[in-house]
DNA sequence: GCGAATGATTCGCC
DNA sequence: GGCGAATCATTCGC
């Protein structure tokens, strides 16, 4: 607990203040400085003041969520078992799951494990959550044992914890991995190497993209694959274990003439070595590859699989498991002057390695996924409107206000770095900075958006800001980015009680005291996170269920870091929504597959609070 | 516990 | 930067 609890009021407080409330129904105007926040005033003004009208004395179910998200990623648990405790039972009850997560981080943080396996075995969550939440499950496992034994535990010993204890369907798509690998990302793995041993850094990245591997995962697994082919003892394993199907031997056969080493050998299109011919179905035609010699040919069967709509590639590749490209290939193949049941003939043998791959790269056009994707999203999008404005609107009755600072260096574990605002470009400033009002999609100009586009959209207003860019994102979770701005700013906002019609003055009180300075306490929550709070409790109820997730690009440290952009990829969208992948190092993703550096994020953010956290 | 299978890493080469 | 070779670490089945 805060050594400033004697003046910040804490969660019993807020519910005796609550039930005051409840009596009088009269306005409540509440102050409390956070003594924090002397040791700042050389820099800044930490006081924090409330004054707020009570319009309704509970928080929505979407509120009490993005408090708990809020406070999730400020990665403080005690902080959020407070405001977990605060919460009436009716409220713990309602089965969000945010709170479901918060309580289940909570319990895992405390050691009370076997509340912890109730809460995931209980409740389904999001897919969005389930690698965190499975971390946890796991993590949970190792620790009761590790105590158990009295021993740090192994590898093989985790492995036959995780056996014995497997994931709740709760928290798991009930899709197999073998060695990390989900079985159908083998499928395609493997079913690209049998057309292509050396896939083009497109085709790898494509490959990247369907299987949810990173682009090194891709690449690692076909460098393996070539080494052990190569290697007599391990092919004969590798025939038993993949020859499942006469494809398999015919290409295991193949994987031979697939090799680079035959390249000059022979003469020169004599020989048909590798006769089976690639077949790829071209808007219901089909087009056939005939490999001769050396199928290095197979690059542009490739290709011609994954040219053109990724997307479909991918869902087909999925889906039905075995290769089928409904369109794609018309693209490639244009200028080939291919028709239907055309046949092309490819000597390979004349091909360099080089040649070969310049030739199949050549011949695609693939989409760009790298960043595109997601770039696209950045842009003004219409229909946002100022949901808070300035104070100038005295009309409003209720007034959040706070200025704090963050030039104490927050601590780099404690300090929460809730980035849900942060400032686009920071260089110049000195100390305060008055941030734009928060835009939310307006209830009646963009429909279209809601429950899906404004899930990710990132919203670029440069004009709110003396011409710096801003990014406003409108997310599900306020997201924990780690941004240390050495620089303090003030949000002055106003707060449309009578918009949501449910904020009431607990929130704020909330904030006001667990949310300012706390510094004894894991250090001070990020302006920015108390901004993004702020901005989540004045939503209405019009964008319930949206995070606001206003944030912004701080320009002064150079670019948005890519894995930034990747953790962005990594959003809760729906499933109708293509998630674009980041480049290269992949982004399966928590919602779906996440490559290893999003796993990493996906741990950091869930799991942080663990100090002691060793093996993640 | 053991051995095989598999993914990841390192190093040298081109 | 990508590749092959060697090697390590982990996963998996017995």
């Amino acid at each position: 607990m805060s050594s400033s609890s004697s003046e910040v009021i804490g969660a019993d407080e807020i519910k005796r203040e609550s039930s005051r409330a409840l009596e009088t129904r009269g306005s409540v105007k509440l102050t409390a400085l956070d003594p924090a926040g002397l040791s700042m005033e050389s820099s800044g003004t930490a006081a924090v003041s409330v004054e707020c009208a009570p319009a309704s004395l509970a928080f929505s179910p979407e509120q009490v969520a993005c408090v708990c998200e809020a406070l999730l990623q400020g990665g403080n648990v005690e902080r959020l078992a407070r405001f977990l405790w605060s919460l009436p039972q009716s409220e713990l009850l309602r089965g969000n799951e945010s709170i479901l997560k918060a309580q289940a981080i909570v319990a895992f943080h405390q050691a009370r494990y076997q509340e912890l396996y109730c809460i995931l075995e209980n409740h389904n969550f999001s897919p969005c959550n389930h690698s965190s939440l499975q971390d946890m499950w796991y993590k949970a496992r190792y620790t009761e044992a590790e105590k158990a034994r009295g021993r740090p535990l192994g590898a093989v010993d985790k492995y036959r914890l995780r056996r014995k204890y497997p994931l709740p369907r709760t928290i798991w798509d009930g899709e197999e991995t073998v060695y990390c690998f989900k079985e159908r990302s083998r499928n395609a793995l493997k079913d690209m190497y049998k057309r292509n041993r050396y896939p083009s850094p497109a085709e790898k990245r494509n490959l990247a993209k369907i299987t949810g591997l990173s682009l090194t995962q891709v690449s690692n697994w076909f460098k393996n694959r070539r080494q052990r082919d190569r290697n007599p003892s391990e092919a004969q394993s590798k025939s038993e274990s993949d020859g499942n199907h006469s494809t398999e031997d015919e290409s295991s056969k193949g994987q031979e003439d697939l090799s680079p080493r035959p390249l000059s050998s022979g003469s020169a299109g004599s020989v048909a070595l590798g006769t089976s011919p690639a077949v790829a179905y071209a808007d219901g035609a089909t087009t056939v590859i005939q490999q001769i010699g050396d199928a290095k040919m197979s690059s542009l069967a490739t290709g011609m699989g994954f040219n053109g709509d990724l997307t479909n590639a991918n869902s087909q590749y999925l889906n039905g498991g075995a290769y089928v490209q409904s369109h794609g290939s018309n693209s490639l193949l244009n200028g080939l002057g291919t028709t239907s049941g055309h046949f092309l003939t490819f000597d390979p043998q004349r091909v360099s390695h080089a040649q070969e791959r310049l030739l199949g790269g050549s011949s695609m056009s693939y989409a760009s996924y790298a960043m595109g994707g997601h770039e696209a999203t950045v842009g003004k999008l219409d229909g946002m409107q100022p949901l808070v404005s300035h104070s100038e609107h005295g009309a409003v009755p209720s007034v959040v206000t706070f200025a704090t600072t963050t030039s104490s260096s927050p601590s780099p574990s404690g300090a929460p770095h809730l980035s849900s605002y942060t400032m686009g470009n920071l260089s110049g400033v000195e100390n305060s900075l008055g941030l734009p009002p928060l835009l939310l999609p307006s209830s009646s100009s963009a429909p279209s958006h809601a429950g899906s586009a404004p899930l990710d959209g990132v919203v670029s207003d440069s004009s709110q800001h003396s011409g710096q860019p801003l990014l406003y994102t409108l997310n599900q979770a306020v997201k924990q980015e780690p941004l240390d701005i050495g620089v303090a700013y003030a949000y002055p906002s106003s707060v449309p009680l009578d918009h949501s019609g449910n904020l009431g003055y607990t929130a704020s009180l909330f904030l006001s005291t667990n949310l300012s300075h706390s510094p004894n306490n894991g250090g001070p929550l990020a302006p920015a996170a108390t901004a993004a709070i702020t901005s989540v409790l004045s939503s209405t109820e019009g964008h319930a269920g949206l995070t606001h997730t206003a944030r912004g690009l701080q320009e002064t440290g150079g670019a948005l870091p890519s894995d930034y952009r990747a953790q962005e990829a990594q959003l809760p969208l729906s499933d109708n929504l293509e998630t674009p992948a980041g480049t290269g190092e992949g982004l399966p993703g928590v919602c779906g597959d996440l490559d290893m550096e999003g796993k990493e994020l996906a741990k950091l953010q869930t799991v942080q609070m663990d100090e002691d956290s060793s093996d993640l």
